[in-house]
DNA sequence: AAAAAATAGTTGACAGCGTCAATCTTTTTG
DNA sequence: CAAAAAGATTGACGCTGTCAACTATTTTTT
């Protein structure tokens, strides 16, 4: 690979990210969530009897700061937290009916973003892009933490 | 295209856009530089006298948030303002030598996280891939603002 | 079994960031 | 020339995540 496609690829791969990720300190991402809230929400809809800091391993931030966007949703009433019987430290976190009808009715957003982009690449064929896509995200979600 | 297909694009392109994007409020993507940051830059870089509103526009950023990212950029040494000749109002916004090697040197994070990304997802070709990202970023570059 | 260490979670202080609205300066318009 | 428009800046603000200290509970050591 040659020097000058290498720095396409960054900043193709920073494009992407800009622009499919919130703009600005409040983006919102669908209804009232930051894309943070929504991962989140997506973790705690993903995981049985969710703690606290496992929101926190899926978005890369601090224990406190699990506590802090755990907090923001329960406010928002999107979830629940009950003290796990097995173990008192332990908060589960559970979605709220509202939590799930959220989390269920927000791909709008992203259909929209997802169909604009593809009518502006005619050349590629809709199911390759939708195939390298879904590749993408499985490896990125798997993959190592970037440094 | 079925409903859970569509969920799962939505999923996709947040998955992508979180592990590919700064993470928590502080994420540095390279050097000491934010995302917006680095998208400012090369702005500015590929802007001939570049004003100050430009960046903005290219961040979707207000024009005080405009003025607020190039004031971080100049306090790290990575541009210059200079009154306009022309139009006394207009700040044209110039990198330094230090702000040029910076924005040549730190493709390396991305690099490595489209290798990683890549060795991720041995099913599809490189090329291919490839193809699909450039014509993504320039779709998603030139698109229509997302609401 | 008591003491020590580890683990889950919370909280106050803090700093970074972008918006809003007001303001200043310069240019364009009528 | 007066009024409006345009580029840029600034203070106040709110949101967000980190850090470090702290509480409460559980596990490990001895």
């Amino acid at each position: 690979m040659s020097g000058a496609v290498i720095s396409d690829i960054s900043r193709c791969l920073i494009e992407i990210a800009w622009h499919l990720g919130p703009k600005g300190i409040n983006g919102e991402c669908c209804e009232n969530l930051t894309m943070p809230e929504f991962i989140a929400l997506d973790k705690i809809f993903t995981t049985p009897n969710c703690p606290v800091q496992d929101v926190g391993y899926s978005l890369k931030f601090t224990k406190s700061g699990a506590t802090r966007i755990v907090n923001r949703l329960e406010k928002k009433g999107y979830v629940n937290k009950i003290r796990s019987m097995d173990d008192a430290r332990v908060c589960c976190v559970k979605l709220t009916k509202k939590g799930l009808r959220v989390l269920e009715s927000t791909d709008a957003r992203y259909l929209k973003q997802f169909e604009d982009m593809i009518a502006g690449m005619p050349e590629q064929s809709v199911s390759h892009v939708i195939q390298v896509i879904f590749a993408m995200a499985k490896s990125l979600k798997n993959g190592v933490p970037i440094v």
